[in-house]
DNA sequence: GAAAGTTCCGAAACCGGTTTCGGCAAGTAG
DNA sequence: CTACTTGCCGAAACCGGTTTCGGAACTTTC
């Protein structure tokens, strides 16, 4: 009678159909079709076949929150952005954000997404979603040296995985992209083209990969066989008005560089301003080789030269770790990392001009300026 | 002893506070404790608060997927978004989620994305977040004229909202900025510079706003007097690249526009080049308004007038619109418009030369070119 | 002072799943 | 022929909440 009158009922609401739907349809309890759904051993083959053709005829889809309260698990990546003034417009979100969701999605997951304006925000929209149960784990982009967000999270053993690496590395699982290397080769190359004197343009140190891309320019410095010289590198620079006026101050000096290394994309193409304002020529008179790889350097003049970080790859390998870290894998064994690629294009070429003919040119610009 | 051993063992377990450790510590019943969390009103106000001060203090936060089975809401907000080649991209990405997600935190929503590759994904996507419960509803971004997405949910009878408007609008939720006006008002006021061939650089059809557009265009002309001529009207153009081509293309004919008006920044940023290649200058012998507010447009040389749309805002009211929506409200009652707001900057001035004398010009660069 | 109405809370069903436990039937060993 | 295992499934508890229902205690009404 029950069933009947069920079966009336959703027949009215046109309703979800449940596994209690299935169930009666197919004359059984719902826990045997749970078990045969789920591949449990003490199903037989013939009935776990006729469950699932009844779920697959009857169009049944378990209702992930149901599952997830009696196994603890919804199948939902979380992931808080920060999204501070000077990179809401980043070019990056979009292909991490497909990266990341494909994934998931690929792996029958979702992703649950936020937004910070703040340290604290994040910190509390991290707990929030914890709390209430929308997400398993989290996957954190932008790591920093020292981030409070590993902190929390490692104390209340909530899964995670790091988009970076940090400071205190146990208990994280990451991926990252080598941007070291990046620095490195990127001055290495410059080496080669003849270049004796290679600026840098840091990011903020706060933030691993800047700390670790300082780290590969010093590196290369000395596989060349070059001294550091602090001259050279210049305050942090995240946009273009940064590396406008960071550009600009490196190259005013006595001995000026002949080439930059940069950071970030968009420091770069603020160096480009500086460059023009100098009356010099990017790509010949003074030599670029950046890191990120975004869409704006190829419509420079000429087009920028850079390492360029495949941002979707990274979502879905982040995202890949992510499931395997809630699945208990140990964090010291989910650990990945991979080159970025190099994209030469217009910026860098061979030294052309001495540092003394540089620093005429642009002292005199200087002064035009003053006048 | 039933309660000591559930509070031995989540003591030991150092789980999640439920609502019966609530409801055990005060000495009720769990069914008293949620409604007084839900403000029934046969709970007497001395319990009520005597319940809510207790869930403060053990830290209670009810669990978002058990609610949700018995009420139905999972209080999360779906959005599929469709990453075509050509907006990969695009920079409003990150506007739009943070105004979506800040509006939802704040009123205790959260956000479940996927990103679709083709028509056919998206609606597979909505399909299944909706089957499993993964969103109580969805806001759909770049809605077309005709769109599969809204009939899909119209059928199914699930709540959702457009970030624009649509062909057939029964049923029907919609936040959308009049970009009809922005393109009336950008041929007005090229009208009161002078301008009087003014050509337009369309997107495509199938989407409702570059429709309205293309009709704002023509409803700016008719009050200001000037005949629709179809020669002024380009073919498509969504970005740099295609802005380019249809930029020379209407600039190369007997009788020349002296000011474009263009659907959206990266077409305009496209007619950059080709003024460039015809050795005009924009703002003086050619007049520029687009619409977007896209970061890029300052930094052109020189920078471009623009109608810009608060993006993040848009995110806000549609998440707004679709709570209220899930709660029951008709569809008719929930539509809002909001102005584009012009952004004067340098790309648009008076006449300075005729169609004709822009024409000789023209031509001579392009037989420059051939040779 | 009894009947009727309120106020307020406990008991229990319910939501849609998962998981444990126990037992029936068939097969195997002694 | 009995005893013991094994395969397989049903019954029922469980997860963490919400909602319905009924009834005790207290007030009001006549």
């Amino acid at each position: 009678m029950e069933t009947r009158a069920h079966k009336v009922r959703s027949a009215l609401r046109r309703q979800r159909v449940t596994i209690n739907d299935v169930a009666s349809e197919l004359g059984m309890t719902k826990s045997t079709v749970s078990r045969a759904l789920n591949d449990y051993p003490d199903i037989s083959d013939s009935t776990r076949l006729r469950v699932r053709e009844a779920a697959r005829t009857l169009g049944y889809r378990p209702l992930a929150n149901a599952q997830a309260i009696r196994t603890g698990r919804l199948r939902a990546i979380g992931l808080v952005l920060q999204l501070n003034e000077h990179d809401r417009h980043r070019p990056f979100l979009a292909d991490f954000l497909a990266g990341i969701s494909q994934a998931a999605s690929a792996a029958g997951w979702t992703v649950t997404v936020s937004t910070a304006t703040s340290d604290e925000d994040t910190l509390r929209l991290l707990s929030n979603l914890a709390q209430e149960h929308k997400a398993d784990g989290f996957i954190l982009p932008r790591t920093l040296w020292q981030d409070p967000r590993i902190e929390f999270l490692r104390e209340t053993d909530i899964p995670f995985v790091l988009y970076g690496r940090t400071g205190k590395p146990d208990g994280c699982a990451w991926f990252d992209i080598t941007s070291e290397a990046a620095a490195e080769d990127a001055v290495k190359c410059l080496y080669d083209l003849g270049h004796r004197r290679i600026g840098f343009i840091p990011g903020e140190m706060k933030y691993t990969h800047a700390r670790l891309k300082l780290e590969g320019y010093k590196a290369g410095l000395k596989a060349c066989g070059l001294a550091y010289d602090p001259d050279l590198v210049s305050a942090a620079a995240l946009n273009r008005r940064q590396g406008a006026a960071t550009a600009e101050q490196l190259l005013s000096q006595r001995c000026p560089p002949t080439a930059l290394v940069c950071t970030v994309d968009r420091a770069a193409i603020g160096a480009y301003l500086a460059a023009d304002r100098f009356g010099l020529k990017v790509g010949s008179d003074l030599s670029i080789i950046s890191y990120d790889g975004i869409e704006e350097g190829e419509y420079q003049t000429p087009p920028l030269t850079t390492f360029s970080a495949n941002v979707a790859d990274a979502g879905e390998r982040l995202t890949h770790l992510l499931i395997k870290r809630i699945n208990g894998a140990a964090p010291e064994s989910l650990r990945e990392l991979s080159p970025a690629s190099f994209v030469a294009r217009g910026s860098h070429g061979p030294v052309r001009k001495t540092p003394a003919e540089l620093a005429d040119i642009i002292s005199i610009a200087n002064h035009q300026v003053e006048e």
